[in-house]
DNA sequence: CGTGATGAGTTGAGCTCTCAATTACTTACC
DNA sequence: GGTAAGTAATTGAGAGCTCAACTCATCACG
């Protein structure tokens, strides 16, 4: 272990300023989606995921992979979003193994009326408060930052804990 | 309420870049933190505020702002700490129905060894993935952000749902 | 004073998430 | 073609978070 570079002191400004407007920020789209359509904002992604698809329908791994999600937090949503009526797992025709979530018309009916109000919380909270310079430095940061986090060294570490 | 103002083109990327990059990002920090110190985020970010704040010692509800938690999160959490010997909770001397932790000595040495760790996958995930002028610009991006959820409009809707 | 409203903090129930283990199937390879 | 390794998905236990309800103290104001 060598010696730890700690942030100076634009890069904790940076850092702390990010985080902090992060947490409020997903807890305040969080309480509006919970609220106005008993939903968590990990269940509405998946609920949108699954409406943009083919048919909508995508492979459970497929769709932990779209939405961010581990496997077992997908399947534990999946599980509660079905109990609703929301969206239906049928087997997979090419593989025994795999399941396809389907979303139902009553879960596109749930998420057309979920999808104003968060979209006018985005809105109000995030994009209405950039410029549209900002927008575009905000999407260049999430991109590479995303582009790091799924680089093979970083899956490996991932698979190592797993 | 009004027609809809969905996203355009250039705004759902961004927003699909940042909040993707920071699922991923959180969940990785998370994970490290967890793994190596058995923490989850929330609490390392309350022993770090305590470690900084005068004889390592805060109201609850100052370090809740601090922390940007709700007083019962916060109260869970202190709660587990202080079963681990990392707080105590005393009672405040100018006011009755207040208390304040106190970081112990036990509380400080597990930070100390924590944070090594979490700074550098902050620095390998996202710090050193950014240009300087990035970083510039995440802390503009960020605090306008703060700023606009910590408004008296917005806390009037949050103290509303309360 | 005293009464009603506000503020500080806690609690418990219910829900989501993580982690590790498990089942069932597929692929690679000899 | 049979076995080992890898992949798809689920499960249950344990932990953290949210929400609403609650206690107790302080403040405002007549």
């Amino acid at each position: 272990m060598t010696e730890t570079r700690w942030l100076t002191a634009d890069e904790q400004r940076a850092w702390r300023a990010y985080l902090e407007a992060t947490i409020l920020l997903f807890d305040a789209l969080d309480r509006q989606l919970q609220h106005d359509s008993g939903l968590p904002h990990t269940y509405y992604e998946i609920l949108v995921r699954l409406s943009e698809a083919d048919g909508r329908a995508m492979r459970m791994s497929e769709l932990a992979d779209a939405t961010r999600s581990s496997r077992s937090r997908l399947s534990h949503a999946v599980a509660r979003l079905e109990e609703r009526g929301w969206l239906e797992r049928v087997d997979c025709e090419t593989d025994k193994r795999g399941q396809v979530a389907v979303l139902t018309d009553k879960g596109f009916a749930a998420l057309e009326a979920a999808a104003p109000g968060h979209v006018a919380a985005v809105r109000r909270h995030l994009i209405d408060q950039l410029s549209a310079e900002q927008i575009g430095q905000l999407e260049q940061i999430g991109t590479v930052v995303l582009k790091a986090l799924e680089s093979p060294e970083c899956q490996a570490v991932r698979a190592a804990d797993e």
